[in-house]
DNA sequence: TGCAAAATAGCACGGTCGTACTATTTTGCT
DNA sequence: AGCAAAATAGTACGACCGTGCTATTTTGCA
């Protein structure tokens, strides 16, 4: 593989320590490490690609010392999704609820988003990938990403529901639909400018969502009412 | 694997022909049946889960067998993007040149598209699943997927461009922006209903389609004029 | 400081992969 | 029918994979 290397500076040092203020043992610390890496690895060459042999050496270990921490691979792979997840709900949802419910925080969620996106053309998005790898291979890791994504489509769904509850949106715009519409856009966001590296696809998932509010929105509604 | 097992009936059979009328040599004849199987196997299991092994024994030959035709298991694969694109045009691009210009063969592209999406959702898809594998990959099994997913796209921009030609799109619609939210409602409809399993999704895919038209067209253009 | 327990390393096994290299069979023309 | 050429099979090699087993090292508490 002549994938570019990641370099350590990121990793979780030595000194974390739990909420409750004892330090966490040495074990869990390094596992927690090696899920950090193990993620990062995954953006790159899928969950698919990613092998405990590459981990190992990314880390600076054994493949029977980093293979201990987990037990299987698919256990590996699971640990990788759940500390996915996490760090995009941190970056993209949690955020957003300081916007108001409605449309502001329909367009927090969907800005959060694009900004990871943004990244992500670069590196490579799990979800996505995922999605593709595991498309008809039954099992607990096609489970845990499934759910993983259904959980924050819902979660987008759910801010659409407000938006029109609130009135912010049209009372007969379907927001299952809307909602399907603001996926796709980042959909294609990240095939058109990842893959096949169109230039202009970020502007164009943009107006694509202002599109949608206009289409679906009621008139004049600013974004932070006073 | 626990894979499906294709049947053999829809292998091309001995007694084909070139137009010339003279018999194809064997050899040709053999290596069209495999790039044939080749291509079945790589929607379910994608360009990088295509094994010249499991291959082989789809065919009943041997390993060295299937590989002599190609001699790497990437002009393989090229070979597989070029089959997959070739019926691609044969299904979609082409039955659309029927249809009048404008409106009505942007219309049918589409419908033809969802027809094999539709399809698709149980088998899979070479352009979205190489474009997931290839991401960052170079090389020229990257280049042939790109070539062949940006020829299409191209198609399909073309027919927008037409359509707003002929008056049957706004003067200030972007084509380009049209063409993306065309994408982005495929992608979507890959994503939702193959992976996800939602029911629905084609449904929306269409109406997201409808919208677009609405919001970008010209009112009251009939789709075939009389 | 000592000692059980936890963490890590070392090693081996069976499997699959792509692909050389050589042998055998099949083809298609004279 | 015979014979060169083409097609296919057989075999082997090195690489990497996940994972089981056993040693060694490191940790953290008494």
């Amino acid at each position: 593989m002549s994938l570019p290397v990641f370099s350590d500076s990121s990793l979780p040092v030595a000194e974390a320590e739990r909420p409750g203020g004892r330090p966490m043992p040495k074990g869990q610390q390094t596992k927690q490490a090696i899920v950090h890496a193990a993620v990062g690895l995954s953006t790159q060459v899928g969950l698919e690609g990613l092998s405990i042999g590459s981990l190992a050496e990314l880390m600076h270990m054994s493949k029977s010392g980093v293979f201990a921490h987990f037990g299987s691979r698919e256990e590996l792979q699971i640990s990788v999704i759940r500390e996915y997840f996490a760090t995009f709900e941190q970056e993209v949802f949690y955020p957003a609820l300081q916007a108001p419910k409605g449309l502001p925080r329909l367009r927090a969620l969907f800005d959060n988003w694009m900004k990871r996106v943004a990244v992500e053309i670069q590196s490579g998005c799990i979800f996505i990938s995922g999605a593709v790898e595991f498309d008809d291979r039954p099992g607990p890791v096609r489970e845990a990403l499934a759910n993983s994504v259904q959980t924050w489509l819902h979660a987008l769904y759910r801010a659409v529901v407000q938006a029109k509850q609130c009135g912010h949106l049209s009372a007969d715009a379907d927001e299952q639909q809307v909602a399907f519409e603001i996926h796709a856009l980042i959909l294609a966001l990240h095939y058109e400018a990842r893959f096949l590296k169109n230039p202009g696809s970020l502007a164009r998932a943009n107006r694509g969502f202002d599109d949608i509010l206009a289409r679906y929105g009621v008139p004049s509604v600013p974004d932070f009412p006073a």
